[in-house]
DNA sequence: TTGTATGCGTTATCAT
DNA sequence: ATGATAACGCATACAA
């Protein structure tokens, strides 16, 4: 048997109403009742508003768990990510959560620590929940994706951001690192400066080689040559970046702009130059990379780029719903490469500033954005 | 009729094992296979491999919402949250999730975006998302709590953290702002300062009205005087930080230390006070509240009141499984208090360093906790 | 120790 | 336009 009807403990507790409580109490039939409230087309306005006027006063709430049951899917996206701190992946899960519940779903999350058996069993336990897809963003220490192909073949559909299975048969987002490494470097360039450098990451994981290659880009376009003596490699903390900035400036010719691949090894740049008596923007102009929260608190503020963390949530929640709805037809997988936005702060915007307007009004948070 | 079976869309897609499809292959009871999978007492160790295998080798993933729907309780948590974003929020919910799915729950993720209305609709959605219990944080604009009638209606557990009703009749999660505020003030009186000014928040909420009224505590017990001019009162932002510091260093006797009841607001006396070429902590000791990010990036580093963040969402967890156990029974509320930790960084600390040992180490990252 | 039968709340099919 | 009924997958009371 059923466990009885659960009793109220006490009795202010009241158990929920079905659509049965609803069919019973109006004398019609639960196909009638159901199809009131999911606006059925074949049911009479009349009966309508009876139903639903029902419904409000014994505050019905459909039984999701008896619906997804019944229809084999839920309204559920699964997340898994490495984790919910710092300041990525919160406003990615931010804009995963704004982007699922507009379209009606609703998100249940799970963290990985970066621990690849935990991601399998994050999997297995959103398969178990019957989600209607699944975002991931890969643990670091996920180099075998076969716990993926349980996910496909179960045929449920799977996006990818930030940390993504790399190739052209999967479906992913992440930010254009290239771009955005470009764009600093361009940005850097309009500023006057003749003499770049680059504190740059470790050259075996991908956004650092991307950031690095935007700058090599913009460069060449510039006809600047390119100059390994001006590009220091680090893992870009800190203190990596004051040390780096010592080195440039004990350099005989030392650079006039300095793009740091990452913001706190930008601030540690900034604050060396502090320290040796340097202006910054006007000896040294420093731009960073990630618009972590602390580059609009510093003295100047710091340039940097947006990594976009709310729209690539947008982004991945948009082409899990593509999935959904295309239901297993076929589906070509797409990589969606977002574009990074360049903000241009204090530390190195040193043009004139340019006549009256708003701006370039120096209150303003940012200028400058690539379209 | 039921829909027909999901098909294979192409060749490579499966769809799941059930239950009875064990039974029939293994020629048993559905029963049989039940009870071997969740470890029933009267189930034979033989009969109990048998099924645990083929399980396996079919990779059969129970479905959660059928158990779910028979037994009446999802094992899902849900959370309400204004936002996903900042620095408090994730890592609370960091601790959520992590407590949660060490008890083999999983958390369902809202924000109210600091919307009554939407906070409203939330409720409704986890309720029917059947979830074993709810944890909340309040939105700013939410002065009636009615909907919360509506989950106590049902008898599901429900527990506030952060920002909560006030109350005993509800159980809640909070940090002891007093006690900060107290062991901050202390701190500085042991550094040696005698005159202690206070970066005071708008009293009318909570929690600058406890951090002010540690400071007083710790005031009185030191047996200095309550000084009105030294408590200056604003919005906690950077700027009026640093206004106040102006203010404060243009008394006749500035004071030798100030509590801030905000790092942002430390980072602004922080900055001015080096305008005014004074040194920190030699000249004026100053401690924060929060223990934002930046507040170990500038120079020096800041010393702050850690929220203990992961430790809230831990209790808040431990105290919604303790109501979902109880299942109904008399359960009487609970307030808890969270012990603010003091960190100890560069701002304030200016007493000499102790005989060598690995606690004032300064390379450690903290020094002094409170117990 | 195992099996039979039933119901959780919803929706889809078929009939009226 | 409405109703009767079965089925989604699982868990349990009861019988054997």
């Amino acid at each position: 048997m059923a466990p009885r009807k659960k009793q109220a403990p006490d009795s202010t507790t009241t158990s929920p109403v079905s659509m049965a409580d609803l069919a019973r109490e109006l004398g019609v039939s639960m196909t009638t009742i159901s199809r009131a409230l999911s606006d059925h087309h074949s049911i009479g306005p009349a009966m309508k508003q009876k139903v639903l006027k029902l419904a409000k006063k014994y505050n019905y709430q459909p039984n999701r768990l008896a619906s997804a049951l019944r229809k084999g899917k839920s309204q559920l996206l699964g997340i898994v990510v490495p984790y919910i701190e710092g300041r990525f992946f919160p406003s990615v899960v931010h804009g995963i959560e704004t982007a699922a519940s507009r379209a009606g779903y609703n998100v249940i999350i799970c963290q990985s620590n970066e621990d690849v058996a935990q991601e399998r069993r994050n999997l297995d336990i959103l398969l178990s929940a019957q989600v209607a897809g699944i975002l991931v963003s890969l643990s670091r220490t996920t180099l075998d994706f076969r716990h993926f192909e349980k996910v496909r073949g179960r045929g449920l559909p799977l996006v990818f951001f930030d940390r993504i299975v790399e190739g052209d048969n999967v479906n992913a987002v992440v930010l254009d690192d290239q771009e955005g490494g470009y764009v600093s470097t361009r940005h850097l360039l309009n500023q006057g400066c003749r003499r770049i450098a680059h504190l740059a990451g470790p050259q075996h994981l991908n956004i650092y080689k991307n950031r690095r290659q935007g700058y090599l880009d913009a460069l060449r376009e510039a006809g600047l040559p390119e100059d390994e003596s001006l590009i220091l490699y680090s893992d870009m903390a800190q203190d990596q970046g004051a040390e780096g900035m010592r080195q440039l400036l004990a350099l005989p010719t030392p650079p006039d702009g300095v793009f740091a691949a990452g913001d706190y090894c930008a601030l540690g740049a900034l604050q060396e130059a502090h320290r040796q008596g340097l202006r910054v923007p006007e000896d040294v102009a420093i731009s960073g990379f990630s618009n972590e929260t602390f580059t609009v608190i510093t003295q100047p503020p710091i340039t940097t780029i947006d990594q976009r963390c709310e729209e690539m949530g947008q982004a991945a929640v948009r082409l899990l719903l593509e999935l959904i709805e295309a239901d297993g037809r076929p589906f070509t997988p797409r990589q969606v490469a977002l574009r990074p936005e360049l903000l241009v702060r204090g530390s190195s915007d040193r043009l004139p500033p340019a006549p009256a307007g708003p701006l370039r009004d120096p209150s303003a948070k940012f200028i400058g954005t690539v379209a």
